[in-house]
RNA sequence: GGGGGUGUAGCUCAGUUGGUUUAGAGCGCCUGCCUGUCACGCAGGAAGUCGCGAGUUCGAGUCUCGUCACUCCCGCCA
């Protein structure tokens, strides 16, 4: 017999009565009935119910066992009787009655609970983490997360995608976020990068004739954290193709998405390939932003015309000053009190905003306050609205137009919330189109790459050359499920010389480009095939599915809010020595203050 | 860097307008009893610098200020 199993802990039946058995696991529960014991025992696969009592020899050795203690017990398969079956356990015909028993190595007792589902705290959580994994809902998270992966891989090889791996020490890029540095020993002073995205790497195997590439890759970048994104690293399924045209690579990536949504989620309704595409102009239109939530039907129009020069004084001078009035539809609120207006508002108020007007529409008529001081011609304008009818209230935010359509977009959920609009079962994909180029920095009132640099201008050269830079869209898009922006990607741009003039127009002489990307701007004299990608990250896909509104729940071992691993004691001082080899010199902090 | 929320037993939390003795509950832990439980049950016990510091007050877990930690958000994320 083997020294630690026969079976594992979710194997045996019924029909394996009277087998002589052993299994190992942790000591999940103890009942202790003074004179008869039962213990769950517990391992990746399940639970099986193990009874001892005093005639065992070793009665008192499992009475003293403590909870997640390891333990190896031998012993017999024995059918439960009638009263004594539990329905719950996959194993809960049988029990093994316990003849050897070994305690492996026990447990001393526990900063975290691990056969409950109660909220710990993060710190506690995440310093012992390996307990916090060892409970179910963590177990079943982290499965679900290597399920993600590996239909992603078999989606991927499927369709002849070839798995390439990528440098993890590289160099900085100058764009972006701000790079985790590596010092080099051999190079004083000098230092790697990780990288952010294999971005340059994957166009560079574009190069290299390796025709469809993909990869699990891990990127890092050194940003503060939030609740949908985990500081330091996350994973993307970074993919790219040559010799296609942007529906080339969607319809790569939406069968993949298809098939994981549908295998691993149950009685959800999922978006079927083709996904819907949506121009960025026109979702910003609509939604108020480039990430919508496509489960909420309602649906943002200008009616900056209607307010203007009207009798409704307070839009109307906002205008003047150059605002625009956003209208938002909330269908079938004829019976909604008062309150519910007044709640909205409020909240507007809360968050910052002037406030949330209305027209609440019985039968064609306008009612409320903004009604009253409108004529009938333009309250009647309200009606052809999309999305609204006789029986609808309209919603009114007035402000400059890239801040209110911001708020737009929140107030658009928050009020589809209110009226319970928003179907929890479903998932919805949509891909957003046509990003601008170029946008301008408020700031410094200067032209800047709006997305990513080495897209495909729409118009090629010829738009750079004789177009509004601001005008000018791209070939490139986003993959957004939920409101959750899963990715973005492009075609890129292979050709040096319009690199070259899309870098100019945002301010980048030539021996910069050359300095910063000059490996892959090389690589484009020598012959690059047209080619595109995109890198919908895993993280978020998981979180999608499990329902976790939080990204560490489904990373195993995420840092903290601050970027520290608190099991692992990450970051930590170095010595002197290990400094001195990489010509490195800490400063003293305290003199900062 | 900025804003909101939270901080009471090992853990999760309650604690009224500032006033009732020794600040409570559940889980966990320890002791005893219990041979059919499955969140076993019953009886008892240990366990607290109410985050820290200052202030107001006859009196502070409770109010004020400062500070620290955790958490969510803004900035940041080509």
């Amino acid at each position: 017999m083997h020294i630690f199993r026969t079976h594992n802990c979710n194997e045996l039946r019924l029909k394996d009565k009277s087998k002589p058995v052993k299994l190992s696991g942790w000591v999940h529960r103890k009942r202790d009935h003074g004179n008869l014991l039962f213990i769950d025992l517990r391992d990746h696969y399940g639970i099986t119910q193990v009874v001892i009592d005093k005639s065992n020899k070793n009665f008192s050795l499992a009475e003293k066992t403590t909870s997640e203690s390891v333990i190896t017990i031998a012993g017999k398969v024995t059918p439960r009787s009638e009263e004594s079956l539990n329905k719950n356990l996959p194993t809960g015909e049988i029990e093994v009655a316990v003849e050897e028993y070994i305690i492996e190595s026990g447990a001393k007792p526990l900063p975290l609970e691990v056969n409950s589902d109660k909220d710990y705290g993060e710190d506690t959580r995440l310093k012992f983490r390996f307990l916090d994994l060892r409970r179910a809902k963590m177990q079943k998270n982290i499965l679900l997360r290597n399920k993600v992966i590996s239909l992603i891989r078999d989606g991927m090889i499927k369709q002849s995608f070839t798995e390439i791996q990528t440098p993890i020490l590289t160099a900085s890029s100058p764009e972006g976020a701000r790079d985790y540095l590596v010092p080099s020993r051999v190079h004083p002073g000098k230092f790697y990068a990780l990288p952010q995205a294999p971005q340059q790497f994957k166009q560079l195997l574009m190069i290299a004739g390796f025709d469809k590439y993909f990869q699990i890759a891990p990127c890092f970048r050194d940003e503060d954290s939030r609740a949908d994104r985990s500081p330091g690293e996350f994973y993307q399924l970074d993919y790219e193709m040559s010799f296609v045209t942007q529906e080339d690579v969607f319809s790569a990536l939406e069968p993949v998405l298809f098939d994981i949504f549908t295998k691993l989620t149950k009685n959800f309704s999922i978006s079927k390939p083709p996904f819907k595409k949506i121009p960025f102009d026109e979702c910003v239109k609509k939604y108020g932003n480039d990430k919508p939530d496509l489960r909420n039907p309602l649906i943002l129009s200008d009616v900056t015309d209607i307010f203007k020069g009207s009798s409704f004084k307070l839009f109307a001078e906002n205008i003047n000053k150059g605002s625009i009035v956003i209208a938002i539809p909330a269908p079938n609120s004829k019976d909604q009190p008062r309150t519910f207006f007044d709640k909205l508002n409020n909240w507007a108020k809360d968050e910052g905003q002037g406030g949330m007007g209305y027209i609440q529409f019985i039968k064609n008529e306008g009612k409320g306050p903004i009604a009253n001081n409108l004529d009938k011609e333009r309250i009647n304008k309200f009606l052809k609205i999309e999305g609204v009818d006789g029986n609808s209230s309209i919603f009114f935010l007035c402000g400059k137009s890239d801040e209110i359509r911001e708020f737009a977009a929140l107030a658009r959920t928050k009020i589809a919330n209110e009226l319970k609009l928003i179907k929890e079962n479903e998932f919805k994909f949509c891909w957003v189109v046509d990003y601008p180029m170029y946008q301008l920095n408020p700031e410094t009132n200067k032209i800047e790459f709006s997305h990513n640099p080495f897209s495909m201008p729409q118009g090629g050269l010829k738009a750079l050359e004789n177009e509004e830079p601001l005008k000018i869209k791209a070939y490139q898009y986003d993959i957004v499920c939920n409101g959750v922006e899963l990715s973005s990607g492009a075609i890129r741009n292979h050709k040096p010389e319009i690199m070259l003039k899309a870098f100019e127009l945002a301010g980048y002489a030539r021996k910069e480009l050359e300095k910063e990307f000059g490996g892959l701007l090389k690589a484009f004299d020598y012959g690059a095939p047209p080619h595109g990608g995109c890198a919908p990250g895993i993280d978020r896909i998981v979180m999608l599915i499990a329902g976790e509104p939080n990204i560490r729940e489904i990373i195993p071992f995420p840092f903290n809010q601050k970027a520290e691993d608190l099991m692992m004691n990450a970051p930590a001082e170095i010595d002197e020595e290990r400094l001195k080899e990489l010509s490195l010199k800490v400063l003293d902090l305290k003199m900062k203050d």
